[in-house]
DNA sequence: TGCCAATCATATGTCAGACGTTTAATTGTC
DNA sequence: GACAATTAAACGTCTGACATATGATTGGCA
């Protein structure tokens, strides 16, 4: 845990130390750091800059602090919905800043969820399948708004995944089909094209209920080709308009 | 950009408030923010409560700071490698702290991994081949130590999902087979399983040649299952010898 | 003796003000 | 007109202080 005092990175140097110093296995899930005053003191710089570093470990969910006497800095369980929500803010982010096209997009996110399509067949409970029924039955309501349909859509494709019943691929597959989300709500579904989607669907459940691992995928593939000339076509679209002007 | 000033969280608000108006477009890639001091003014906190919700946002790689008269904090874009730094990250340890038992792990981890199998067929170069033979040829060395086997293991499979030529895809897979790294090192690996393991290596990138993507996907399910035994055979052995003592 | 309340100690959360350092723009001189 | 010195803006860090939360201690009372 050595620093360089005249490298103007104190913080971003001393988080280092300590997320190495968990990494590495040398502080434990619940133990507690030294207080502030104590690792100032190590370092040899302020508590300010202690607590810099500290808030940048904090941000990635590394240690968690309580204030009060018996109170500090412990280094935190990373538990898997925090994982789910840094993946997805970053995953997000990742698509919106980069200029991924939509098809690049579709074809990781489509390529990933399709690997759970035999795990999932093989260990769906009625809980999953219920959970994709209803979210498929809410896709048919008229007057659902786009933006409730993406996000039923969402909601669908997280309880497939999530039948797969291994909560790593729960956690990796979060970021691949949320950070979709921002991209399918440029979409406008037309009645029809909702329609084809939830036929989709429902025939995905039907597959999953039957535990026919390529079924399923079989229609995750069509529903990805689908998709893709959706967004193809509402693209065109856009374009035409933009040359017309 | 509200905050509430009795709540014991101030720069972690001040955080949230900035990264909603990174995520909603209000901010966008490579816009300065206002100066600390402005900060501090506006959200009515002082410098320092500004600078501690500011290293968390630069924890996140969500901004980058610059010193000197145009300094300032500036929306910083997201890049793939900073992206796969957290993703491998939060991964670890994920694993490492959930008690994720190495089964699990290497389930997910293959099957994400054999989804980019016909992708990766379709799409190598010569660079993913020779990356991949090369790293082989390297397994195969005596006198090489188990981390380096496994290092070079993670680098044949990196090569083999960048082969997919999908970055999306590439930066949600770092996680799940850098992540396995740790996992894999705690197996010692015989002569005879490196053996093994290198003839499935070449016979991956034999398919991936040959541009079979079916092959691929096979090769790469039998090579999860030799996996699987041989990690069962160390718990085995490990447990044994702790049942004798 | 046993329990409850007041006090205390500890540690984080926040603030105010200051100084050093880096960097770019400005100014001044040759 | 070009180069060097100055200046200003901004971050990086430090010092010292106060506020607040919370567990532990202590003291008094029944």
């Amino acid at each position: 845990m050595k620093i360089d005092p005249n490298s103007p990175d104190l913080s971003a140097q001393i988080a280092k130390a300590i997320r190495d110093a968990i990494m590495s296995g040398d502080l434990l899930v619940g133990e507690r750091l030294p207080s502030e005053a104590e690792l100032a003191e190590q370092f040899d710089v302020s508590r300010p800059t202690v607590r810099e570093a500290l808030k940048r470990l904090g941000a990635q969910s590394l240690i968690r602090t309580q204030r009060g006497a018996t109170g500090g800095a412990f280094v935190n369980r990373l538990r898997f919905e925090d994982a789910y929500g840094q993946q997805i803010t970053t995953s997000t982010l990742l698509l919106s800043m980069n200029d991924v096209s939509f098809s690049t997009a579709c074809e990781a996110r489509y390529a990933l969820e399709r690997s759970v399509a035999e795990l999932a067949a093989q260990r769906r409970t009625a809980y999953h399948l219920a959970t994709m029924r209803a979210e498929a039955h809410r896709q048919s309501q008229p007057g659902l708004t786009d933006e409730a349909f993406c996000a039923s859509d969402v909601a669908f494709h997280r309880a497939l995944v999530d039948a797969a019943g291994n909560p790593v691929i729960s956690y990796q597959l979060a970021g691949a089909v949320e950070a979709m989300q921002p991209l399918m709500n440029m979409i406008t579904f037309s009645a029809r094209s909702r329609e084809t989607i939830v036929g989709m669907h429902s025939q995905i459940a039907d597959a999953l209920e039957a535990q026919d691992g390529a079924g399923v995928d079989t229609h995750l593939g069509a529903l990805a080709d689908y998709t893709l000339t959706l967004a193809q076509s509402v693209m065109d679209a856009r374009d035409a308009a933009k040359a017309s002007n």
